[in-house]
Order: structure tokens, then sequence, then C-alpha cells
DNA sequence: AACGTTTAGCTAAACGTTTAGATGAGAGTG
DNA sequence: CACTCTCATCTAAACGTTTAGCTAAACGTT
């Protein structure tokens, strides 16, 4: 592939003339602007962002960590992230790391070593995360997305997912069901346990006693929660209403339910959370609280790049953007 | 960030000794590597990812070219081909682009740039196109994934489209029914034609005309069909049996018909393509052509890994490498 | 003692850019 | 005409690595 020097020599000029073309950074006259356009294609000459980057010591590239892709939550995210990153200039790198620590370190380094500009970081809820650690120790621009550490200091943008569980409870509650389950990953999962938490503080203030024994946990996973409420369709003690920590679980706590013979929404009323791209061609399109995910993206990398180009990343106070949900009503709940 | 210098300097070595400890490529003193050690922790040195690759040229980078993250079609394949570049210490550059002729320009440029290894590209289905041209002047190793132009010669990991649309087909013949609606992307679009010419093959041997009324082109979104089968069944003319080009489709048409008061499939048998993750845990699970598409991801990314260490990757011949589909009979045909 | 051999570790030249500062041709001024 | 200014263009020094080739100490051989 030919370089600089190779151009500057076909077109008679110097280096720092071609590279002044190529960067429109000081004028030059039309003519030899002319001549190493004109050898520039002539060569397919190609600048080496490589080198570029060295000098330069930015990278134009952003990290994007998150646990899998697979999960139809993601790429709506990513997408908002990257129609972000294109305009400005900005490649986006995503990883995903299945919340494995070691797959997380180990991208992470790499990464690092390729000089990332900044990241977006989707893996971590703890302030003693050593990903978060490594993050603040190499001093990149960082963006925390979805999850978060409680109390953690700098740019992060989440859902409100304390307003999530309240708004799924409350509509639950508002169509005269009292005996609702909760369905989440798990407490250690931060927006299970806030989706969770939204949940009982509604029951409370309907001054209904939480159901303990319907409060389960599977993995944000469709077939935990179908093998969890099969089993409980067996036991013939079922709750009245069901508000799912994910769409996920909720199609597969429907798919049980039906296979055992229940109605949806006649027997029970189910309520989902994300409002994935499916969930409205679901054959019971499925009640759900929306959460804006491309924008939840989009506002992510905004974020980073604003913090890139600040010129004192150290000190720039940080922002702390919180998205909130809204409920959509579809035939899941038994509304209408 | 330090520099291998500065490591050098706190070791009291060179930065020869020190690139030697990091890639151990010649013998270091115990005592040596001891104290290279030491100073790389003290300083929490990383190696530059840049200055090395610009040394060294080559960058570990693998470029992914794809139309769509948010088809469900594809993370799985990203998948597959991530865990093997992972092993073998390879970073994927995954960009999506929407089809977009100059999205697909400005990312491969941006690849170029970045001399990325190799490249992954599954946006390609015309030797005309532009795309193709441009990686084959830059002369990068190159692995067509998904769709090809037909008659490329060149490394390639594909679907058997032309049998996927045979077994569909055939399995709906075979439980009795004659009037078989197709429904495609596109005659554009190879993967929808290949299915196509499939179905029309099946359809041929049987003995049956193709009910040219009942084939139709959807753009392969769950939308489109939706729309274009209700109004279909609101003329009351609808077929037997319906083979959907891909499981969206066929989830938009299972919608349609049931919306429309049609019993699925017992009015309407409904087979789908690509069997994504979803359509086992549909309410109706989907009978639909199966494909290995992690599988698809892993050969294509180690074939890439070939082509880069193979040692001169001009006239290594080509491998060409079509999956076979098998069908996965669930309950949308009406089967059992 | 003189010689060659081995080898741990070093020096310095790349890799392909960017960019501060040098150069020198023209234009403008008194 | 001598002077300064302006400004298009160039020269050369980085950026942080890798690596070919060198140095010199230590050892073995005769």
């Amino acid at each position: 592939m030919a370089t600089m020097r190779e151009v500057a020599q076909l077109a008679r000029v110097s280096v720092a003339t071609v590279s002044a073309v190529i960067n429109n950074s000081t004028f030059v006259s039309d003519e030899l602007k002319e001549r190493v356009i004109q050898a520039i294609q002539e060569l397919d000459y190609r600048p080496n962002a490589l080198a570029r980057s060295l000098k330069s010591s930015r990278t134009r590239l952003l990290g994007f960590m998150l646990s899998n892709i697979t999960n139809p939550f993601y790429p709506e995210i990513v997408l908002g992230a990257e129609d972000v990153a294109r305009k400005e200039g900005y490649n986006i790198f995503v990883c995903t790391t299945d919340d494995d620590e070691e797959r997380a370190q180990t991208y992470l380094d790499s990464m690092l070593e390729h000089r990332v500009d900044g990241m977006l970081v989707g893996t971590v809820d703890e302030l003693s995360d050593p990903t978060l650690r490594k993050l603040k120790a190499a001093q990149v621009p960082l963006v925390l997305v979805n999850r978060w550490p409680e109390g953690y200091k700098g740019n992060t943008v989440v859902l409100d997912n304390i307003a999530a569980g309240i708004l799924a409870t409350n509509h639950l509650l508002s169509l005269g069901y009292r005996e609702i389950a909760f369905v989440g990953a798990s407490r250690k999962i931060m927006t299970s346990r806030q989706r969770e938490d939204g949940y009982r503080q509604a029951m409370k203030l309907a001054g209904i006693p939480v159901p303990e024994h319907f409060v389960r946990y599977c993995d944000y996973s469709e077939e935990r929660a179908y093998e969890e409420f099969r089993r409980m369709a067996k036991t013939g003690r079922v709750p009245r209403a069901v508000f799912a920590g994910n769409d996920l679980m909720a199609f597969g706590i429907i798919r049980a339910f039906l296979d055992e013979g229940f109605k949806i929404p006649e027997d029970v009323a189910v309520v989902g959370c994300d409002d994935i791209a499916f969930s409205s061609k679901f054959f019971i399109p499925l009640t759900t609280v929306h959460f804006h995910k491309y924008e939840m993206g989009k506002l992510s990398a905004e974020l980073l790049i604003k913090a890139i180009n600040s010129p004192d990343s150290e000190d720039s106070q940080s922002d702390f953007i919180q998205l909130k949900p809204h409920l959509v009503v579809r035939k899941s709940c038994g509304a209408n």
C-alpha cells in the first residue's frame, strides 16, 4: 500500500504538502492540490490511521463493552451510539463479555492498548469492579451505560428501573389484580433489583403485602422462566398477574402457562419490561414498559464525545442521565 | 500513559530488553526480566498497539461488515466469528451498513485506513459491487459471508438457500398441501432469490404449477408481510400453505391470518426459514429451516485467519463452504 | 597467552504520519 | 533600491514500537 512519501514523490511536492491537502490544514495552491489529488488517486493511497493516531494521539475509536449482543435489548442501543459516532467521525469497537470477568479484562486491555479515545461501558455495576478500577487508572473518558454502581460519580446514562417497576405494578393494580408475582434476573443484577424495588414500592403504597412465594429469579432468560412457571403451574397455585423483569421472561411465562392450559390474559395477566422489538409482534401483543433504547445509545455516545472534547476532562462536572420509561398497554394484561 | 522508554529507564535496561520481555522474543536473564516486570507494574505500562502495529504491519484487527445487527439473524454469526477471533488473539471490528452503499464505502475506507488484517464481508452479492472492487484493489485477505456474487472466486462461507427452499416446500408437499405460497424479500436479494428458486424446483418436481399470484415480496420485514397478508386475507382468496423466506415474515403472516380470524395451522400452514432464536418460543412454535449461524461465523473467521497466515495470500486456492440446512418441524405447519 | 565462540544486552534505524519552524520568493513601503 | 512582510512550501524532528546488527564479557581450546 502506497505511503505519503510516494504520493509526495509522484506529485513532486513534500510530504508536508500532501498532509496539508489531506487534512486541509494549511493553504495549498490549486495547482499543487490538483497534483496531489491526482497522485493519491493514481496510487490508490489511503492514509495510515496507525501512523496518524500515533502522532496525533487520538484514534477516533470508541470502545463499547456490553454483555451479550444476542440479547435483543442491546442492538438498538449500539445502533444509537453508532449513529452519533459515525456522524462525529468516530468508529465504535463493540465487544461482548457475556458477563465473564476474564473476558472483560482481556477486551479492556485490548481497547486500552488500541488507545481508544473513550469507552462506553455497559457491564459495570459495582464500584469495586476491576473493569472500573482499570478504567479509572487509565484515565480514559468514560460513560457508564445501562448499569452503574450506586454512588458512582461520573458520566452515566441509565434507565429509571424503579419507575418501570412502579409503572408496571400500578397498571396491574389498577386493573384490580392484587396477587401479583414478580420475576427478576437476580438480586445481584442492578436493573433487576431496581425493577423489583419499584414493584415492592407500588405494592406497599397500595397496602398489599408482597406474595414472597411468587417472587422468583430466572436470569433474564426465556428458558429459565418457562421452566420455573411450568413447574409453578403444575402445582395449581398460580398468581393472577405477573410482572416480568424483562420481555424475554414474559414470553417464557406466557408459553409456560399456555402449555399448562391457562389462558392469557383471562387466567393470568402478564406485563413485561423493555419492549424489545418483538413484543408488539407476539401473538398476544405484550403489555410492557418501554425504554428509549436507541436514545440511550445516542445520549451515551454524545456524552462521551463531549467528555473527549472537553479541555481538561478531569474536573469537568459529570452528567447523570436517567431515561424515564412509559407503559405500553397491549393485550397480555387484560386491559380492554 | 507510560511508554516503553520510561519502563526501560526505571528498570535500568534498554528498550530492546523491555520489548524482549514483553514479547518474550529473545532470552533475558531472570534478574532483568524481574526488574522489567516490576517497572511495568509500577508504571501501569500498556504497550501502544498503534506503534506496535505500525512497525510490525499487523494489527490483529478483523473487520466485519454486515447489514443490520438489529436483525436477529446476525448476532449469532458475529458471536461465532468473535469466539474464534478472541481465541486467535484478534479483535473484531463490526460495522453495520443497513445496505446503504455510501455507509458501506465510508466504513470500508475506515477499516482499510485502520489497516485491518482481514475482512469478513456480509454485504456483497454482486461482482460489480464497489465494496468488492475496493477490497480487491486493497488486496486485503477476505471472506464473503452469507451473501456472495454468483461466480465469485475467493473464500466464501454461505448457506445452501436452494436446499432450504426445497426442504421447506417438500415438507409442505409431503403434508398434502398443493397450493403453496412463497414470500421473499425481493428477486434482487440473493438469499431470497435462491430460496424462491428452491421452492420453484420442488414445485416443478412435484408437477405442481407455481401459483404466481401467491408469490409475494416483503423486504424480509415482519410489518410488510403482516400488511401484505392482512390485505390478502381480506380478499378471502388465501393459500393453504405458505413458505416464508424468513422467520420474521412468517411471524407477520401468522399474525395477519390470526387477526383475520384464520387458524394456524388448521386453515393455513406456515413454514419459515432461518430458525432465529425466537422461533421455538413463539406461541405456535414455528416450523422452519435451521441454519448453523454460529458455525457460519466460526468457519468464516477460521478461513480468514488461515488466509491471513498463509504465506503468499495471492495464489493460495480459495475455499467455498456451503452449509447445509435442516428442517425443524414444530407446530405451525400442521404436521402431527 | 592468544584465539575463537557464544550470548546477554545494547544502539539505532526504521514504520508513516503530523507539525513547528525554516526558507525564500514576491509584494508592499518609504 | 533596500527593507520588511506575507505566505506557500519545505525540512526535519517527533510519536512508541520492533529488530537487525553490534559490543563486550565470559568461557573453552590449543
